[in-house]
RNA sequence: GGCCGCGUGGUGAAAUCGGUAGACACAGCAGACUUAAAAUCUGCUUCGCGGUAGCGCGAGUGCCGGUUCGAGUCCGGCCGCGGCCA
């Protein structure tokens, strides 16, 4: 018998939808939609495991809905702007658009070996002028609402890519990108307004039930909403007053200090006369912005030798120092300290030997012996050495504070955010030009309309670091638009993040040329109903979009306010790790398994086994799909991906794995087209009686295509698989001897292809056809089910005596309790377990179990 | 340190509403076929004790306790792992 050949199989059917265009949609108002979406590549040249999984788990959804009725939108593109092509640029001289479109040719055609049901009509690229140059147009109009504006503003320098990285692109002080430590620098940059929405953004997660509730926990805390207030404390010899924040004003009478942070201004301006404190903020800037290494470094002070007056106590004189642990993007950039219920108030109050006086007494506590050794009590409580806050709990004594605080004038009550407003300019060549130019007599004026798209100019020089951009004096000199005189483009494009904020609205009308977005084509087929992608892109990415998503709302574009419906995390793929006995990694094809399990390299060096990792280039424990799909093809790489791990859960690669998978795939085959010859005419009318063997296969046919439904609904394909598996034991186990036989072998071989198609798509098309069926499967409903075979009529029930299992009992359905009882009772091994005393309880639960309580 | 998630055979896992724990697969073992190997097919495979065997008994879902006729599932405490935040 021949053997499965994808080679030939799987481009003969891509071909197929290729040519009936199966995976093309528009919108047709009159049929439900379905718009699914991974989240898009970067197009890095080649395709990875994590992709295949991404994409896998997608199409399933896809062609699962397609097949259910719904007009399923799923559509692909690039995001396509960023480093990596500048650096190939410096390091092989290749320009950066070649080097993009290179790889983006590689990789779609890597894509389209994995037969996905993609719409690839729609296919953008964020690097090309027909994209960006909607998104200036979009830059624009948020710059008209006021949700872009410009400001000096301090920044994250990375001193290796030479550009600024937003606050959340800093991991423990250093790039995400390049890994160097980061600097503080002052520069003049542009900024979305996200925290516009702060509590919108916050508020809307609560309704999100399509979300994983770890991601929007994530959100909200990324948000941060603390209510608390700020306070003023009068300056001693000076005509101003110092404003903190504080989310703890009930503790206000145990105020020892006030602290600014380095970048404060009354810093800078004391500073400006006294060099030690110069000095002293500048060891602050080494330790970076990141809030972790703040968090982490010894508490160090300045006494400024300030003093200011407590809001309550006149006759309270503070010090104000000047510390390495607040921060100026925070609050107002100044707190005062209460040691005793503040961890880092109190490290600060016993180095530089300031009172401690608790103010909440932690319940069932003296008040007289109460005291604070060296870990600040922040739990609820009494208050107590608070004057008219005495006796109140912590809640109570926040609001009777700020209540005071507003009373005297000396203070309010706020609400602050964690959450800084997203500056996007980069100081690098390949990304979306700003659309603005800089004019000595206008300032900051927005390129016309009809000018855009500020394109990139081709030729440009990479030998220096910098941004190429800056020094193209050719593409930088404009004429002002406003006042006609000599003017300079913005020479910043930016950040990458905003390019994949919207891409997911223009893929419902990727041509649409009028605007950058088509109203009613997104009325249609937004928001997307399924998002799919890794959890790394968890607060980013996520609340980007969701942030412009109001943007485009407010602009008209949309009605919707949220992009996704519904977000699922896929997780990592993980490999073993080898390395030789020089301890360098060794990749999966330098290692071999030797007879006795043992590892070995090629030349027969001994291999050490570490554990198991995400793949990653530098464990160098990656397998290359394009090598995978050309030694088993696509649906069984599909299938390994879909079988045994949960796809939120990570899972391991194994050699094995995807051995069974094909081991799979040509005995699913072998068993068909097996079976194929002897059966029934497609489309046999139902014969009017069946054996009681085909009869049970059609039970279990009919049970598999309600349960793979259910399983697909909820992401559960390794069960799904497991299904399968069922089937396809129980199909191989089965003797066609009559009529009735034959036909439920033809329906049982049939439903295994509908119900693998989402999964394996070539070969269940390979085996529609070869059962003697015309058309695509493709094309094919869902099966349905009959509900008459999916409910058995006799079912096994557990005898218990004392919760442990003593027999089983096959029964009709729904038998009456009493006969039940008797027959669990008539039991040999419940007698014998009775030892003939009368049994004291007996519970019956239908259809499932018999306890009965000696 | 805080918050969240997860702990089930040799391995990945399943158990949908508190009701037969371990479906399905991988790995392993035994057998059939074969000159042989591969492939394929059949069977076994949670652990312990007893029995030639069918089977019986006991234990068992990280640990300790609780609720319940009945707990992998619910509750409390602990331990371990992972993630996020600090």
């Amino acid at each position: 018998m021949s053997r499965y050949d994808p080679k030939v199989s799987e481009p003969k059917w891509q071909a197929a939808w290729n040519g009936a265009g199966c995976f093309e949609v528009r919108a047709e108002l009159d049929r439900p939609k379905y718009y699914v979406l991974e989240m898009f590549p970067y197009p890095s040249g080649r395709i990875h495991m994590g992709h295949v999984r991404n994409y896998t788990i997608g199409d399933v959804i896809a062609r699962y809905k397609r097949a259910r009725g719904f007009n399923v939108l799923h559509p692909m593109g690039w995001d396509a702007f960023g480093l990596p092509a500048e650096n190939a640029a410096m390091e092989r001289g290749v320009h950066p658009a070649t080097w993009t479109y290179g790889n983006i040719d590689a990789m779609r055609e890597q894509l389209k070996s994995m037969g996905l049901s993609i719409d690839w009509s729609r296919e953008l690229a964020t690097c090309h002028p027909s994209y960006y140059r909607h998104q200036q147009r979009l830059f624009l109009q948020f710059l008209e609402a006021g949700l872009v504006y410009r400001k000096e503003s301090w920044v994250n320098w990375d001193p290796v890519d030479q550009t600024v990285l937003a606050n959340e692109q800093v991991i423990d002080g250093c790039g995400w990108r390049s890994g160097a430590p980061i600097e503080r620098r002052k520069l003049s940059q542009w900024f979305f307004r996200i925290t516009a929405f702060s509590d919108e953004l916050a508020d809307a997660l609560d309704g999100m039930d399509g979300w994983p509730e770890k991601v929007r926990l994530m959100q909200r805390k990324w948000i941060g909403r603390s209510e608390g207030a700020r306070v003023f404390f009068e300056v001693l010899g000076r005509d101003e007053r110092l404003e903190v924040f504080t989310t703890r004003p009930d503790t206000l009478f145990g105020a020892s200090f006030c602290a600014l942070s380095p970048h404060h201004p009354l810093t800078a301006e004391l500073a400006a006369a006294n060099p030690a404190l110069r000095d002293f903020v500048a060891e602050c800037d080494r330790l970076g912005t990141s809030e972790e290494t703040i968090e982490r470094a010894e508490k160090q002070g300045f006494d400024t030798g300030l003093r200011v007056r407590h809001p309550f106590l006149p006759d309270r004189i503070l010090p104000v120092y000047v510390v390495n642990f607040v921060l100026y993007e925070y609050g107002s950039g100044a707190i005062f300290g209460c040691p005793a219920h503040d961890q880092r108030d109190l490290d600060f109050a016993r180095k530089y030997g300031l009172d401690v006086t608790p103010v909440v007494l932690p319940t069932g506590q003296d008040p007289a012996t109460f005291e604070v050794g060296d870990t600040a009590f922040v739990e609820d409580g009494t208050l107590i050495n608070s004057a008219f806050l005495d006796g109140l709990d912590v809640a109570e004594g926040k609001r009777a504070s700020i209540a005071r605080l507003e009373a005297l004038g000396a203070g309010k009550g706020t609400v602050q955010y964690r959450l800084h407003d997203w500056g996007v300019s980069r100081q690098r060549y390949w990304g979306c030009p700003i659309p603005v130019i800089h004019c000595p007599s206008c300032g900051a004026v927005p390129v016309p309309v009809a000018d855009l798209p500020v394109a990139l100019p081709d030729e440009v020089d990479f030998s220096q670091p910098g941004n190429p951009l800056a020094r193209h004096e050719g593409w930088k000199s404009v004429a002002c638009p406003g006042c006609g005189g000599a003017a300079t483009r913005d020479t910043d494009t930016m950040d990458t993040f905003v390019d994949s904020s919207w891409y997911f609205a223009r893929f419902c009308a990727p041509q649409f040329e009028e605007a950058p977005l088509d109203p009613a084509a997104l009325d249609y087929w937004m928001p997307v109903d399924q998002y799919i992608g890794g959890i790394e892109h968890a607060i980013l990415h996520l609340l980007y979009s969701r942030f412009f998503m109001r943007g485009l709302k407010q602009f008209g574009y949309s009605r919707e306010a949220e992009p996704f419906a519904a977000l699922f995390t896929q997780g990592m793929i993980g490999h073993e790790t080898y390395r030789d006995p020089d301890g360098k990694w060794l990749s999966p094809d330098e290692v071999e398994k030797d007879s006795d399990g043992g590892l070995s390299t090629r030349d027969g060096r001994p291999v050490t086994l570490g554990r198991v990792e995400k793949m990653s280039k530098s464990k160098r424990n990656t397998v290359d799909p394009t090598t995978i799909i050309g030694n088993y093809g696509a649906d069984t790489a599909r299938w390994f991906m879909l079988s045994d791990s949960p796809p939120d859960r990570d899972m391991e690669w194994t050699e094995a794995g995807i051995e069974g998978a094909w081991r799979f795939v040509q005995r699913l085959f072998r068993i068909v087209t097996g079976a194929a010859p002897s059966l029934p005419a497609a489309g046999s009318p139902l014969p009017a009686a069946f054996g009681a063997e085909a009869f049970a296969l059609r039970r279990q046919v009919h049970k598999a295509i309600e349960q793979v439904g259910r399983d697909f609904e909820s992401f559960g394909f390794n069960k799904a698989v497991a299904r399968l598996y069922e089937l396809t034991n129980a199909l191989a186990g089965f003797r066609a001897a009559d009529e009735g036989d034959r036909w439920a072998l033809r329906e049982a071989c049939e439903t295994l292809a509908r119900l693998g198609a989402p999964m394996i798509p070539h070969l269940a098309e390979e085996l529609w056809h070869r059962l003697g069926r015309d058309g695509l499967l493709t094309d094919q409903p869902w099966p349905a089910f009959d509900p008459a075979l999916t409910r058995d009529e006799s079912v096994t029930i557990a005898v218990q005596v004392n919760g442990k299992l003593r027999a089983k009992l096959d029964l009709a359905r729904d038998l009456d309790e009493t006969s039940v009882r008797e027959a669990a009772l008539a039991e040999e091994a419940v007698r014998r377990h009775l030892d003939g005393k009368p049994p004291r309880k007996v519970i019956v639960v239908p259809n499932r179990v018999v306890n009965i309580v000696a």
